[in-house]
DNA sequence: CTCCAGGGATCAG
DNA sequence: CTGATCCATGGA
């Protein structure tokens, strides 16, 4: 059971499982967020969070019970249970037992879908820093103002008043033209996002690359971040170094080799372990 | 200068 | 089916 109350204009969760602020934003699967002097701050779900790690709670504000309860406890997938989800991963897998005893906070969150789904097609071919700039600099352009400087990522009709031009001039290169395709279809209802939701996996990861720009690996981390599909496994040039090295004795091996190992290797898990690996294998290169 | 980034579209074989 | 090339852009 979660244990919150409201305290002050905020809410603190108390024993927390598995619930590092730093790696959840840190690992790759989210890109509007900032440090600040006491935690981070983040825009999500048409609003402005802030969090704060103590040694005895999370504070998270503004907020109200409701709000935590109808939005962000979702948002932070607070009602799975990851410590079962990382025993049953680390058993039997000496890689995956380090990997997440080192990302031993991350969770996986349930991301908007349109935003997540633009998001990563920025991100192909591109690098964290970049994809965050473009993102911050799409919702300055066409986004609502939710507060002060803050402004929430555009919906679908918001980006119907965009051009390839003035895309480009936030710097998303030539995938302002996917872009384009993405609102056009959705806005449209040829991709109908809500409706996709109901749908298996196959069906709907169909529909997703039906528009330019969405291929394997950006479906996947659509399905994975914003359609709660944690089976899936996303590849991308990390995940591909990392398993590689640990389970292919560093040869260069394809990614529907890789997809293979993992399904052997994860399961219905595969999400998890591919977000654990990702932020594990980045350690070797950063810090 | 070249190489790379949470890749995909396109074309060659 | 698999593999090579191009795509915008900025940081290393």
């Amino acid at each position: 059971m979660l244990h919150f109350e409201q305290a002050g204009n905020g809410i603190a969760l108390f024993e927390a499982d598995s619930f590092s602020i730093s790696q959840i934003l840190e690992c790759g699967q989210c890109f509007r967020f900032e440090k600040t002097e006491k935690g981070y701050k983040i825009i999500a779900m048409g609003r402005v969070l802030y969090i704060e790690e103590t040694e005895s709670k999370i504070m998270f504000y503004p907020c109200s019970v409701a709000e935590f309860e109808d939005i962000w406890i979702n948002y932070f997938d607070l009602d799975t249970n990851y410590t079962i989800i990382k025993e049953v991963l680390a058993s039997n897998d000496p890689v995956m037992r380090d990997a997440v005893e080192y990302g031993s906070g991350i969770r996986l969150l349930n991301q908007d879908k349109w935003e997540c789904l633009i998001s990563f097609i920025i991100s192909q071919n591109n690098n964290i820093p970049r994809i965050k700039k473009i993102i911050n600099l799409i919702s300055q352009t066409y986004g609502t103002e939710i507060s002060e400087g803050c402004y929430d990522f555009p919906t679908a009709n918001e980006l119907i008043s965009a051009d390839i031009a003035s895309l480009m001039a936030c710097n998303t290169g030539f995938r302002a033209k996917y872009i384009m395709d993405a609102v056009e279809k959705v806005t449209t209802g040829q991709v109908d996002i809500n409706e996709l939701s109901l749908l298996e996996t196959a069906v709907l990861k169909e529909s997703l690359m039906s528009i330019k720009g969405i291929g394997n690996k950006v479906s996947d981390c659509i399905l994975l971040f914003s359609f709660g599909r944690r089976d899936i496994f996303p590849v991308d040039v990390w995940v591909k170094r990392v398993m590689s090295h640990f389970y292919f004795k560093g040869e260069d091996v394809s990614i529907p080799e890789i997809h293979k190992k993992a399904e052997k290797l994860f399961g219905e898990y595969g999400g998890y372990a591919q977000q654990y690996l990702f932020y594990y294998a980045r350690q070797f290169y950063f810090k």
